[in-house]
DNA sequence: TACATTACTACATTGAATGCAGAGATGCAG
DNA sequence: CTGCATCTCTGCATTCAATGTAGTAATGTA
């Protein structure tokens, strides 16, 4: 009863913030406003989101545990590569399944492709991914031995998804087609590190 | 003169920040301190330097312009990836050749790697070069007709180099190691997708 | 009914960043 | 040398994000 009425003021401000994104722009909408149109003070918004910029990536984190768990439960039978493209694939399907799809996420995305803020934050999460993952794999792979070497791998995996589907976005592609750019993406990475 | 005393200026609040970083921390600091300690103004701190993070990027920019100039000088003879890898190479020795020498730049280095906020900041100038970048390529190569595939090219060689120079810079490798690292990276990015 | 927990609020404060008006030095015309 | 224009820099006020503190009110529990 508790938790329920937390979460209702979270999304409250979460559904406010992204209104009032959508109507007036992100630099030009303040914290103040979003407390004042979900009914809380602006001192409650800060208790539930470190920051203005974590109201719009709400619950991203959850993408990263799915790819972590399925790195940490593959065990030594497949190749690193392979499981790599395993996780990157689950985050894939994640993010078509969600983002890309319902109607909240559309406002979501353009502010993404156009606030450089934004932009920046997501970065350091997908920064903060990276480390997360290549701990992972290391954990599961303990035998290869070289630290950088599996850095680089994760990082060019990353790298070429994420830019793929920024590409992919910003030129208007239906979320079929973003979803296709980013799984070639990840598979021309994937291929040419397994050989 | 009046370039050379707003050189002075510029280059004294970079020696100031650089100094009460290194001695209370990056965030214990605040711009008013480092504005005293170079004898101006804290206003004039903003003219010289949009954010308080670009005092630590500082000339990172110029990095950037000498390997967009490798991509439009060289012409239609030498293969997408061949050019993008010279450039990246490009950067890499200029990288080894001032970043990673002075001493100054030891600082730099550090508060790079445990500040988050100073690693959103770079995260969004790399951003920013990987977009020069694919329209850089775009440009020199109008027959590759697939945006995406370019940008997801550039997105894997800018990652699979950062994340490799990180880890190898946390791991305590030496400057020779670092740049050995970043250009095994970037190698295994540009054999991958030449054939 | 008493007690603890917890979401939330009001208030104050810090610190980054911007706008504006003006002072003072520098460079350049006549 | 004298005005005039152009800069850099300053001081001041202001906005806004973010944090600390103390306290209220409601919910859950013994």
């Amino acid at each position: 009863m508790r938790e329920r009425k937390k979460r209702r003021t979270r999304e409250a401000l979460i559904a406010a913030a992204v209104e009032l994104f959508r109507r007036q722009g992100y630099e030009a909408t303040t914290v103040a406003q979003i407390a004042a149109t979900a009914d809380v003070s602006t001192r409650t918004f800060f208790l539930h989101f470190p920051a203005k910029e974590d109201v719009v990536l709400a619950d991203a984190d959850m993408r990263v545990e799915l790819a972590l768990r399925i790195i940490e439960e593959r065990g030594a039978d497949e190749s690193l590569p392979d499981v790599l493209a395993a996780a990157v694939e689950r985050m894939i399907i994640e993010v078509a399944g969600s983002d890309l799809a319902t109607g909240m996420a559309d406002v979501r995305v353009k502010l993404m492709l156009t606030v450089p803020e934004l932009q920046a934050w997501m970065m350091r999460r997908l920064l903060d991914a990276q480390r997360r993952i290549v701990d992972a794999l290391r954990r599961s792979y303990p035998e290869e031995s070289d630290v950088v070497v599996v850095a680089a791998l994760v990082g060019a995996m990353v790298g070429a998804v994420t830019s793929a589907a920024a590409y992919a976005l910003r030129r208007g592609d239906t979320p079929g087609e973003v979803t296709a750019a980013m799984r070639a993406a990840a598979g021309r990475v994937a291929h040419s590190s397994s050989r």
